[in-house]
Formats: C-alpha cells, structure tokens, sequence
DNA sequence: CGTGCGCTTGACCTGAGTCAATCCTGGTGG
DNA sequence: CCACCAGGATTGACTCAGGTCAAGCGCACG
C-alpha cells in the first residue's frame, strides 16, 4: 500500500526549473525563485518523508520553513475531543511554515509520501524582505491557499457532503493525477486516504464511501479501486459541487482542461433595492464619489 | 431599529491615532500607517454606511480598498440555491478589498452601520511596495485574518451548533461591546443579526434562538433583549467552545481579559510511534539534520 | 497463512434543519 | 395617543440526512 501510494506519488506531475532544490511549479505565478541562485544549495536540503508524519506545526520550534516538491501535505487541528479538522492540503511547490508560528494548535503532515525542501527560517525571510519578486510569488501563493481556505469554509458551511465530495473529486483532477481520455473523463488517482478526505471535507468515512458508491450507481464515475476512480462525468460533477469557473485556488498543474469548466448560473441574495446609500462624511469638504451601487 | 443598532455601533471602542482617516485599533500590532502622514487627506474619504449595503467584491471594479473606522463587515459568498456562508466579519481597523480581486463570489457587505475610509488601490499599493512598516502591518492583520478564518473552518467543521455559538459568544466579548461587571461576567451588545450569526456559524437562526435561550436555562447567560446578553458563565462557553488561549485571530479590542483566558487540555490524535523518519536525499552530501520527532 | 488496516456495508437513531405559526417591538400614520 | 404593520425573533411539530456503532471484507505485508 505504501509503496503503492510511493508509486501513485511519483507520478505527480514533477515540477522542475529551480536550480536550488528543483522545487518550482510550473506554472506562471508559482515560480517562486526566480533569481534561485540567490540560495546555495548548502542552505537548502531535500527530505524524503512517508505518510503521516510530522512536518511541523505548533510545539516545533519553527527554525525551518519547507517547500513541497513532491506530495502532499496536510493542515489540521484537533477538537478536544479528538475531532480532526484538515484545514488545506499543501500542493507541490507551495511554502509551508512561515505563517503558522505555531499558533493554534495547527500542525502539518504528511497526506502522502512526500519530498520536502526545508530552508532555513531566516534566510527565507531575509529573501522575502529582500527580493520584491519573491515577495510577489509569495503572495499570489498566499492568496491561492487563502481562496482554498475560503472555499472549503464555505463549501463545509453550505454545501451537502455529497455536494461537497463532489467538489473535491472535481478539484482533485487539477492537483492529483489525472489521465484525461479520449472518450471524455478520465482516471483519477487518488493520493490521500479516505479518512483525509472524510476529515477535509467535514464528513466521515463512511459518507465518504456511501457516495462515491452512489456517484458510482448514477454513472457519474466508476471506483475501480479505492485509489483509483475512473471520472465519467466531470461535468456534473462540477455541477453538483457548484464549482465556479472563476476559482483560483487550484491552478492547473499540468491538467489544464480540454474545455473551460463552466458552471450553472450563480443563486444570489436578494438584491437590495437603492435606498439611502453610502453618506459622506468629508472632512476636506469635497463632494465624495459614491462607488458602487 | 436602525436607529438603535446605530447607537450601538458608535459605541463600539472608537480608534483613535492614524492623523489621515482617524482609522487605527488602538492594538500594538494593528496600526496600519506608523507614519501616516505619507498619505495627503485628499486621498482619503470616510464614508457613513448603514447595515446591509454592498461595500466592495465581486461585480465591482476594485479601484479602492477600505478601512473599517467603526461597525462590522462581513464577507460573504452564496451557493447557487441561496444558502449563504458568512466567511470573516471585518474589524474595526482592518482593511479590505485588495485581496479579493473579484474572484469567488465573494461580497463584502455592511453587517452593522459603519463608517469606513476609502483609500485608492494605486496609492495603496505603492505604500505597501514602498513602506516594510506598512508591509509588516498588513502582514500581522492578514495573520489574524487567516487565524480567524481557519478557526471558522475548523469550527463549522467540528464543533457542534452549540460548541460554535458559544465560542461566538465568548470571542464576541472580545470584538463587540462589553462592559465587564463587578461581579463577574459582564453585559454584551450583539452587533449583528440573528441571520448574520446562523450564517457565520452555519447554522440557522432557529438553532441560534434555540441554543441561547437553552444557555439561559443552564444559567450561562441571561438573556437581556435580543441583542443584549448578561454573560455569566463567560469561562463555560470558553470550554464549550474549545477556545485556545492562544488564540491570536482575535486581539482584544478595549476588552482585554481580566483573568488570562485557561482551556482545558486540548485533544491530540494518537502519537505515532517513532519509526521511519524522514531521510535525506541530500545533493550536497552533508548530514542531514532531522530537525522534528 | 495469519494479522492488521483501510474500506465497505448495514442497522439504527438523533441532532438539527425545515416549515409554519406566533410573539414582540419599533415605526408609521391617522 | 392609539391602532396597525412589518420584520425579526421565538416556539412547536415534524422529518430525515448523515453520524455512530458494529460487522464484514479484502488486500498487503510479514
């Protein structure tokens, strides 16, 4: 099994180009080290870690912050009483660590077998300090993982889990494995275990199982095994997890798709009538301009 | 109504300091402009906002941010049948609109009469490229911002109704009006609506009516009017909700604790035995240093 | 060939959502 | 000053989606 997800890991798309620790993804804004020289090779190391081990997180000592290469890694934090909430998956060629100084009681694994690129904290820092492009990449990573977070709250919040399973088997097929076919869908492997996904999406493994089993009966996809799933209708997939085409979490990685997902028209809240709007209260005594409806 | 949810906004704790807009949280790391003076007042306009107007998101062409002086924002993103998911409420002092470049469906709208300032991006921009304080300032709010958030995640995720309510009330002690008594507890003012707080926790105004009148009958709280609540028991909510101490999400605003807020022990998943660690694969050839258990 | 873990399946049951009626309060207009 | 109205909050009755508990099943590994 763990060889066997070993194997499924490396089929991960394998991003290359940075000259340091080969970890850039290949897409236009995630190159996050454009002048990699920058960074000696002494100063960055490369790890290979199986599943479900500690990467970091609360009671470590944050000297380190790590660059996904391969793999993936969770973000996850207990309830008292044991309840596991993962909070984003960390994709290849993402930075994780320098954010959560140990604050709540965030900690960061494994999902799968992985391999890490750890740099050290301050050096990390010093380049983001430094460099305005490094800062740039930074921050289109950042607002990648905060559009994740956002839609995972959301999706948590108001989605059905068979909505939001959906979703996520939509998603996957942009940041897993995933073999389009020529007859329309395709394979998709998937990396993390059921109870991941159970814990990710706010759900259980046993809803977990129950429908992708019923996705199974309605022919929207065929399990032909518990890692691999062969995706016939994508489509209503996407649909059925309401998945905007606008979302930016989930660049492609190396699956971009044959056509634009497009989705059903947005439900929205009543739109409020005009009425009294925005007053100014100016105190350079200009007459303001009201912004927006 | 709106005349008295007005009231109750102007009392919330007034910022005083930034010179430009009067917009700063009295915290130490919540100060936007450290040298405020670089902004000319003619760049910056408040605005009188009454509840339930559109401020900024999707449709709207993103030619200004915004700073909350006083009241509550909330963010926002719809499902296509109209469920609705409150995704952070915006504080007094923080600012938004530059991270949500109409992508999602995302919406900020007024959930409490406010007044804001409008700062144009290009100016905003080029103070963050220009300025690290400002750059550090914003980084520190965007850290809260994302803690408040992955604690919304992980509570609608595996908290109970009940568990989320009272952490809601317990962490709106710190952000909305609160006025300590002597003999312990204090009274809070709820700012926003029954509808905002089911939407925020996802849940339903039916739940919330339900639960807070059943904290009464347990004598946790009393229930003033509906938005006005004698906290009694503030440390059992605390444990009901799970609250870390070390919560950072939320820096008291005007309402720093009496007594530093204790948790219980928190729940942890089953310690993985040694094992395997992570091993090197190290280019350079050096020793790698396995930096956690 | 046994053992264990992850996945699946079935039976059960309850928490919380839905629907609908009622209450309350503040604002309005006569 | 009082009756009326609208919107929010509350309460009750009902229902069922999905969580929990408890077996089974099957593959991988030793």
């Amino acid at each position: 099994m763990v060889g066997d997800k070993a194997k499924v890991a490396s089929d991960c798309p394998q991003p290359t180009g940075c000259t340091v620790c080969s970890v850039v993804a290949d897409r236009a804004d995630g190159c996050l080290w454009p002048d990699a020289t920058a960074i000696s090779e002494a100063s960055a190391r490369r790890f290979s870690v199986p599943s479900d081990r500690v990467v970091t997180g609360e009671g470590v000592q944050p000297a380190a912050v790590w660059i996904v290469q391969s793999g993936l890694l969770r973000v996850q934090r207990y309830s008292f009483d044991g309840r596991r909430q993962i909070l984003s998956l960390v994709l290849p060629g993402e930075v994780v660590g320098y954010d959560l100084q140990g604050r709540d009681g965030l900690v960061v694994e494994s999902a799968t077998p992985c391999t890490l690129c750890q740099i050290d904290r301050r050096l990390f820092e010093k380049r983001m300090e430094d460099s305005s492009d490094v800062r740039r990449a930074m921050y289109l990573q950042q607002l990648n993982q905060l559009d994740r977070l956002r839609w995972l709250t959301w999706a948590i919040g108001v989605l059905t889990p068979e909505e939001r399973l959906c979703a996520f088997l939509a998603l996957a097929t942009r940041f897993m494995p995933f073999e389009a076919l020529p007859e329309g869908g395709g394979v998709l492997t998937i990396q993390i275990s059921r109870a991941d996904i159970a814990d990710l999406l706010g759900t259980t493994v046993e809803s977990i199982s129950r429908i992708t089993h019923r996705l199974q009966d309605e022919g929207c996809l065929e399990i032909h095994n518990p890692e691999r799933f062969r995706i016939v209708d994508l489509q209503r997939l996407i649909e059925m997890g309401q998945i905007e085409p606008t979302f930016a979490g989930l660049p492609f990685q190396g699956n971009p798709p044959s056509k634009p997902l497009v989705s059903a028209g947005r439900g929205r809240g009543k739109a409020k009538p005009g009425e009294p709007e925005m007053t100014a209260i100016n105190a350079s005594g200009r007459t303001p301009k009201i912004v927006l409806q």
